[in-house]
DNA sequence: CACTTTTGTCCTTTATAGTGGACATTATTC
DNA sequence: GAATAATGTCCACTATAAAGGACAAAAGTG
């Protein structure tokens, strides 16, 4: 028989949670969100007594991993929370490297110029370098994107077989933002077509005026770890976005390790 | 009557410890050492039983905040704690604001450029950007410093009391790392001539070769929230301390709202 | 103004998470 | 190769933290 699951459907929903859990669920609410948030909506948001949630927040809010905002009630994360992530990204090699590639593609190009990675079943933005141009859509940091949205996500399940990937993907994902529907044939035979050229290109997918380029870096087996990516305007001329991806195959594959 | 504390010196020692302030421990501790470390390393640091540290650690790495290093045992912050990170510098206006003024001034002066605040009783540098020359003794992000070592630390304290100033900083934080002492006379008119001043300089105090240039970060009460510092060679001409002090008086004045 | 909603705090109850040990396996050390 | 130490997992016990509600005060709303 089935545990009752709740809506991020892959924890059983138990009437008494951990508090860690609650912990990470207010935290993940934050990235989710983006925006400083009040405890009672966090309360709301995951299901949680606000009793609780008070004494969680204050216990982060006294470890500095949360913050109150401004002086009117709302909590977000604080600088400790920094502190820790630039730990990660500065102890990673590979996002050491990655964060060098990313400020010279930025540079040399002037597109915007982005790190994206898998986090669970979604696509994220990992890093970002804003290009000089003045064109920029630009996906927050950490924000959680269906991956039939993005170039990167056609790359970053390449390793999958199709039933696996239909598996994977919730339903709902496959409608883009304007209502259109990705195909689930069509989506598996781009990932295909990514596999095979080492890169993936998408027009006006997520968004109607941009276009998205990308190339996997690699791990030794081969499995795409994250991709480089750039986001210019839908028109720019064909033989400019051919220079582009060819600029982040290269740097890519020289920050995969095979 | 006094409760018996824990070597942090501000946290009652009890028996039996809440979840949420195990994982706490967790991640200061990884802050702390700035290393990967394995559970059983990371029990004996903070005196927790290993089966506890377990089960803790084994949930912060499925959140992702955690991660296993390379395949031997260690653990260390993980994607999502960067991706938090992230989330709390993009939104803090303060700190976007910051990272711009650094990335000016160690663009222009190809020096060391650091912001830099307190965290508890403690100096940490917040953000870096190392500049082009090659001197680079570089404190590491988030590694807590004993406040007399530095000349921000001089700024951050100038709003307390010499008795607040003694009773916050630890004893043994007077000793400077070769053993030096830091008299605490001296030390309280370092930080009433840092206030009247409006800024600080100090040569070969925490480093025989380092001369560390400060200026305040103020909040609308005056109040000094950070610092933006300059890490350049202890023997550069003192015209050029001079110079690039004013770079930093005038950066931080203006990220100051008053 | 009355009325609703939200906020922050406090209290009691009870399911359960943290503890401390034991245990079989690897790693180290000598 | 024996001896020691560290690793990861499991279990039973009970102190305690999450829950769920109640409450006054503040903030919106009409």
């Amino acid at each position: 028989m089935d545990a009752i699951v709740n809506k991020s459907g892959n924890k059983p929903a138990r009437e008494r949670q951990n508090g860690i859990d609650r912990a990470i669920e207010i935290l993940d609410a934050l990235l989710r969100t983006h925006t400083p948030t009040t405890v009672g909506d966090l309360a709301k948001q995951i299901g949680a007594p606000r009793s609780t949630l008070y004494s969680i927040t204050n216990r982060l809010i006294e470890a500095g991993i949360l913050e109150q905002v401004g002086d009117e009630g709302t909590v977000y994360f604080g600088q400790t929370a920094h502190l820790y992530g630039r730990a990660y990204a500065d102890a990673n090699p590979l996002h050491r490297r990655c964060r060098e590639a990313l400020d010279r593609l930025a540079m040399q190009t002037t597109a915007t110029a982005q790190l994206c990675a898998l986090r669970g079943n979604k696509y994220v933005v990992v890093d970002t370098r804003d290009g000089s141009g003045v064109f920029r859509i630009t996906t927050d940091i950490g924000v959680e994107v269906p991956i039939p949205w993005t170039a990167s996500g056609r790359l970053l399940l390449d390793h999958m077989s199709a039933a696996e990937i239909l598996d994977f993907i919730p339903d709902e994902d496959f409608t883009l933002p304007d209502g259109r529907v990705v195909e689930a044939n069509t989506f598996v035979a781009d990932i295909a077509r990514a596999r095979a050229e080492g890169s993936c290109m998408t027009n006006g997918l997520s968004d109607r005026f941009t276009c998205c380029l990308a190339a996997p870096i690699r791990d030794r087996r081969g499995l795409a770890v994250a991709t480089l990516c750039f986001i210019v305007p839908v028109d720019s001329a064909p033989e400019r976005k051919r220079e582009l991806l060819d600029r982040l195959i290269e740097s890519a594959r020289e920050l995969s390790d095979q």
